[in-house]
DNA sequence: TCCGTAACGTAAACGCTGTTTACAATGTAA
DNA sequence: TTACATTGTAAACAGCGTTTACGTTACGGA
């Protein structure tokens, strides 16, 4: 039954966005009654909170992938950047339920036992190692972490929110984008140690 | 009388949060109906894309007292950071009101015109005397633009919600504060032409 | 088999929201 | 003084998230 009320959350919320869907709206897609979801959801927001811990599990199985995948740390960090765009861009609604919605009621408490932090901790480490190898040079870890970080959540935010879109429907776009990661990475050496 | 009615809704979304304000709250708090804002403004949208053009006006003011006073481009680059995370910092909900609220609703027509992009191209052109003046090496441009914008604006997102703010108490913020920017200008040389 | 209880579901209402409508008052120009 | 545009309003509309009070069903123990 819960699941059933989040599919159809998920799938309203995806289509037409957080406001725009109400709890009248995702009970009669169910067929039920708007009373009946708060057997099942304290309110509204707590229908959002468990879909976007969803949506953070899903980021978290890519970058295990990649972790599996990718041995170099700098070039998993590199194609976890564009699988990290590549989601902001090709699935907006998702991203927007996950990064922009009510972005004021991030919970910490929950949030520090959270895919959402788990998925800061596998991004940090392979920082982390990419530090460690002398990638960047001598850097503190933690700057280089927040400042990567920083650069690829703001990339992401700027194409979501349309401000780099003038770009997003051009073919160039791809080679945009690897500029931008180049960048961002410039001056880190792949295998130093070798 | 429209000025009335935008510092009335200004100082309420500022303290209370867009959502959390009605039309009614504004129109009592000016001792006005709530029908009558609409003689003003086509609706509440309105007042707060008018709001936020205002935020952008401080914004580009601060940017060309920048421009103004310290010639060394990266110089400015750094000293525009610092104070873009300070206004996210000290400033959260006028930093919500420009740019968490109603992401999806950015205007590109409006924006064209407006002081957000003013304040884009102030920032475009001093990374542009940067990369002339051979600070980054050779990079392409509109990468080296796009990259830095992107890691200011998205670590002024994660101190605003929070994701760096366990930190933003303690004292050695500003220390990560300028490990942050050191990391995200790593390599750049201030003076290369003397 | 019967009963008590807990879980599940609902209709109706509460108090709010943004917005529109119909209408009155006012100031101004001819 | 008359005509008209401006400025304001009370009342209503349709919708919202949520709560309340009340049925209905399922089930374990006597």
């Amino acid at each position: 039954m819960r699941r059933r009320i989040l599919d159809a959350a998920k799938s309203l919320f995806v289509r037409k966005g957080f406001d725009n869907v109400s709890m009248r709206g995702i009970a009669t897609a169910i067929e039920y009654s708007p009373a009946a979801l708060y057997r099942y959801f304290r309110n509204k927001r707590e229908i959002l909170t468990v879909l976007r811990e969803e949506g953070f599990e899903r980021i978290v199985e890519a970058q295990r992938e990649g972790e599996e995948q990718i041995p170099d740390p700098l070039e998993r960090l590199r194609e976890g950047g564009r699988g990290y765009i590549r989601f902001a861009l090709h699935e907006p609604e998702y991203y927007h339920l996950m990064f922009c919605t009510g972005c004021h009621e991030v919970n910490l408490e929950g949030a520090c036992a959270s895919n959402s932090m788990e998925s800061f901790n596998l991004f940090g480490r392979t920082v982390t190692e990419c530090v460690d190898a002398g990638c960047f040079g001598n850097v503190p870890v933690e700057a280089a972490i927040f400042a990567l970080w920083s650069a690829l959540h703001g990339l992401a935010n700027l194409v979501h929110t349309g401000r780099v879109a003038i770009l997003s429907a051009d073919k160039d776009f791809d080679r945009l984008l690897e500029g931008i990661l180049a960048f961002s990475l410039r001056g880190a050496t792949p295998h130093p140690a070798k």
